[in-house]
RNA sequence: GGGGCGUUAGCUCAGUUGGUUAGAGCAGAGGACUCAUAAUCCUUUUGUCCUGGGUUCAAGUCCCAGACGCCCUACCA
């Protein structure tokens, strides 16, 4: 595929395997995916990275108590998050990176190498109040002394030790002016604003070299023994931030950065994470490369957090959601729906079964399912089955016609932001006014009176759900699919799942193509259902 | 302790650089229509825009103080 296009390289956090995946691993997943699916569509050659983060110590030690070894839980994990991906949540990554795999291991040695040859790494002892029970340290002012003069963590009130632990170190402080001007430049780098802010707060806080290996436990990427043959006797294994991060680069062939795939890709154009990671991929991450002079990721999108009601998922409560049970309840589709439609990309969502089952039934059956439904069976029953032929347009068909039109465009710009739930906003305040648009003008009385007229409505209304169906096919590929092969619109490409969907007529190169008059469309049946309360 | 964000209709939220009768969706009420998945369309009720001061010809929108809620304040990921 040649394209004039920019390619387009989007990564997930890679996620930690020490657990079942929830519903919050998947929202960010979907996300990622939807983001991947509108740019392949759109023509642009997409490489889509997600996986597992698999070293460090809680891994080791959960393995431990299992009876396993590391690799084995570690194997048998990272097979239940590509699960989601592949069987839940319909991921169309382009490679499920582990932080096992083989060239991984060669990313991040290199990563390391680079470090150590700008000088930004350096021996030392980490010390201060350890606390055995947290695995933790603490600084000075996150203790106090109880009243028998024991030192405590203030947080959780377990008793700390000083400990000193030898570390390498990464020379972070170095790097606080330059990241302040990087920030400074490029003030859309950290999203939503408020979450990058508190990022750059922290920055001017000041920064201190960072511990980036350990030697207490070896379930991690060695620090290269040629490196620390002359300053120390003990295994040194990469802190996992250090390991965890590159990933990005490993994902397009680092380091060999003659590579194709790394010249086309990197630099990643969006990093999608969590909230509670943000100071690793904005301050970290970038300090990293640019000691490693490699360049920038050109944006770090921070979503929220979702709420069960209002309340934090946890597992003492109870009220921790799998993918798999929501997707088996509602369906992908409107699960995925739902995900970006109902909270903005960058906030906390709150959701409730009401809240879903209101999105399936009120925005996907009625607004647009039914839309299709009733526009489609007029033509099935009254147009002999063919796409019928328009006549003049009246001010209206022009009007619902353009509005249609503009979605192409607000939704390049709302995605470019992740801003999902504005595009989808606006494309179903459009189905709104196709669906009033298609009562005022009554087809169905036109159909006694004036059939070029109905024809004529009939034309624009399909014309309408077949740029909502060319749009939905990221968030719904599924329901988008049907409802374009209802239209009979030739089949290509996949719904965004390869690069394949970058050309032909259901990319959105053919956003501005219409309906051919004449083509078949049989009778339809129903593709948005609506919720179906279990009754056990 | 320090810093930040939020508080707008029953619910979820929009409200641009301060400017005429404060908006949307959902929910509620009434009506219409029958092409359609009891769906769609039209009309419609409700707001001390958290509180109290202040600036201004004019404040949901700016300033000060307060209340309530949330978030950040580095090496578990």
């Amino acid at each position: 595929m040649t394209s004039s296009k920019p390619p387009f390289y989007i990564t997930t956090a890679i996620h930690y395997p020490n657990g079942e995946p929830h519903i919050g691993h998947a929202y960010e997943v979907i996300a990622s995916d939807v983001m991947a699916r509108f740019k392949r569509l759109d023509g642009h050659e997409t490489y889509f990275l997600t996986g597992t983060d698999e070293h460090g110590q809680k891994m080791q030690q959960t393995a431990q108590n299992l009876g396993l070894s590391t690799r084995e839980l570690a194997d048998r994990n990272a097979a239940v998050f590509q699960a989601m991906d592949d069987e839940v949540a319909g991921i169309s990554y382009d490679r499920f990176i582990r932080t096992t795999d083989e060239d991984h291991y060669a990313a991040s040695t290199a990563i390391w190498r680079r470090m150590v040859e700008a000088g930004d790494i350096y021996l030392d002892k980490y010390a201060g109040w350890y606390s055995v029970r947290d695995e933790r340290f603490y600084s000075e002012d996150e203790t106090e002394l109880d009243s028998a003069g024991e030192r405590l963590a203030s947080e959780t009130q377990t008793p700390v030790t000083w400990t000193e632990e030898e570390s390498y170190f990464f020379r972070l402080s170095k790097y606080q002016q330059p990241l302040l001007d990087f920030f400074r430049d490029n003030p859309s780098f950290g999203a939503p604003r408020s979450r990058f802010n508190e990022v750059i707060r922290f920055v001017e806080g000041g920064l201190e070299d960072l511990a980036i290996s350990r030697t207490t436990f070896d379930w991690g990427v060695p620090v290269p023994k040629d490196l620390t043959a002359d300053q120390t006797s003990l295994d040194h294994v990469m802190y996992v931030w250090v390991d965890a991060l590159t990933n990005y680069l490993t994902g397009v062939g680092f380091p060999d950065t003659e590579s194709e795939s790394f010249a086309k890709f990197w630099p990643a154009d969006v990093h999608v994470i969590g909230k509670d990671i943000s100071r690793f991929h904005c301050i970290f991450w970038p300090a990293f490369l640019m000691s490693a002079q490699i360049e920038l990721p050109k944006r770090v999108m921070i979503h929220g957090f979702l709420n069960n009601a209002g309340e934090k998922m946890s597992k003492s409560v109870g009220n921790v959601v799998a993918p798999a049970d929501w997707v088996a309840e509602y369906g992908l589709d409107a699960v995925r729906f739902f995900l970006l439609r109902e909270f903005p990309f960058g906030a906390d969502g709150s959701y409730t079964h009401e809240a879903v089952v209101g999105r399936k039934n009120s925005d996907l059956a009625n607004n647009l399912g039914n839309l299709a439904q009733r526009s489609l069976s007029m033509i099935a029953k009254n147009c002999e089955e063919k796409v019928p032929q328009p006549g003049e347009r009246t001010a209206a068909d022009r009007r619902i016609l353009a509005q249609a039109d503009e979605l192409l465009e607000i939704s390049r710009e709302a995605y470019d932001q992740q801003d999902f739930h504005r595009a989808l906003e606006r494309t179903w305040f459009v189905l709104g006014e196709a669906n009033a648009y298609f009562a005022e003008q009554e087809p169905w009385k036109l159909k006694k009176t004036d059939l070029s007229r109905m024809n004529t409505v009939l034309f624009v209304t399909a014309e309408v759900l077949r740029k909502v169906a060319l749009l939905a096919q990221p968030v719904m590929p599924e329901s988008a699919t049907q409802l374009l092969d209802a239209l009979n619109i030739e089949a290509g490409g996949d719904a965004g799942r390869t690069n394949a969907s970058g050309t032909g007529p259901r990319s959105f190169e053919a956003f501005h193509a219409e309906l051919v008059p004449g083509t078949l469309l049989a009778k339809p049946t129903p593709i948005f259902p609506r919720h179906e309360e279990k009754t056990d």
